[in-house]
DNA sequence: GAACTAGCCTAATGACAGTAGGTAGAATAG
DNA sequence: CTATTCTACCTACTGTCATTAGGCTAGTTC
């Protein structure tokens, strides 16, 4: 009857028996599936997460700094995964066409991970994430750029497009969208900002 | 030397002397306010509030039930705001004019009043509070239905018109958008948006 | 003027994020 | 193979929240 049970006070788990060496890739990996549950990075507790990992709070201060500093680092492993999609999901197609496919990653994008998504769609607090989320921009450049559209009418065509596009992921993320299905809504909404949008663009060269 | 002066421990103003005799919709509107200056609702504490109000923060649950039900209140008079707004900026147009109309109704209320906006676009949490957001439905509803449209084409039309001006709304609020007016942007997102959705829809009778 | 009510208070609890400083297991140097 | 250093964990603590329990009193009502 000497062995190390529970202690005397509250019902904490014992202390760590055997190192599980977490870094801080592990850490934000951690975080961001634990955002992706909740819904949202806004709802990320760094109690819940510790627990998650079976360590104490002030252990993850190893690794991230603060909560502000792990929803950062969720935002920029976002924007670099949105990045990566909207190049994807742009190549092969022109005009009309890419951003059309564009704008169905992002929501699909938003569906699978929105911890990550909304994360992402933090506002910028530094200048690297910033640049992140300029890089998002230059997708949508280039595409527009390939079509002939460039300078007011070029940021005015990805506002429209990111607004419609983000209202609608929010929307439907909190539920307000309910029977017919969304995603026919989505396509109709989409094409007719960017028929809309494109209508007085010079044709695709 | 006997005068009621600081006390023994930390600096908080000294108690009440005179009774400022709030009530709920006095808390309530002061929560408001306060909502609009930190930009949103989420900001809201009720420990600032209190300081406000110059009351201890366990003196607001007289009024208030709880944070949440403070939010769920300022939600509903947003609500109420919304659709008088909107009824209002409908009333003497038609088709897409009204809907045109409502929108900058909506965004304006945005940036006059972002902490009852933000509270409005929460998600409803019981039947109340969903009937005041089936209330700004119905605005919509009533404007497409003296055009001709109803049923899903309708649920469609609002779908897209709700996901441009909300996320342009809240794009706007986060300080996305730069240089270029803003408000020429949202009009042309908007009249995009309209001209397509209501293009293949009888006209006006 | 006695009783009631409403609006305020203090005190205390528990959940957080975050800080300070200790400890031991693993990596590394000699 | 031992000695040192590093680092990933720990406990203990602070401050700020929301929230609950219960007490006091100014103003109103009978």
């Amino acid at each position: 009857m000497n062995e190390p049970v529970s202690g005397s006070k509250p019902h904490l788990a014992p202390p760590q028996r055997v190192r599980l060496r977490l870094d801080r890739p592990a850490v934000v990996r951690a975080a961001a599936k634990l955002a992706d549950e909740r819904g949202s990075v806004e709802g990320l507790q760094l109690a819940e997460l510790a627990a998650r990992l079976a360590i104490r709070t002030p252990s993850l201060y190893a690794h991230v700094g603060s909560l502000d500093d792990l929803r950062r680092a969720i935002a920029l492993e976002g924007l670099r995964d949105l990045r990566d999609r909207m190049t994807h999901a742009a190549s092969g197609h022109r005009g009309a066409d890419a951003l059309m496919s564009i704008a169905r990653a992002v929501r699909m994008y938003a569906l699978e991970r929105p911890g990550l998504y909304t994360a992402a769609a933090l506002p910028p607090r530094d200048r690297e994430w910033e640049d992140a989320l300029l890089g998002l921009k230059d997708v949508f450049l280039t595409v527009l750029s390939r079509y002939g559209i460039s300078g007011d009418h070029a940021t005015d065509c990805i506002r429209s497009l990111r607004s419609a596009v983000h209202g609608f992921i929010v929307l439907e993320a909190q539920g307000d969208f309910g029977q017919p299905d969304p995603a026919a809504s989505f396509e109709r909404l989409v094409s007719v900002v960017l028929k809309g949008l494109l209508a007085d663009a010079p044709p695709a060269r």
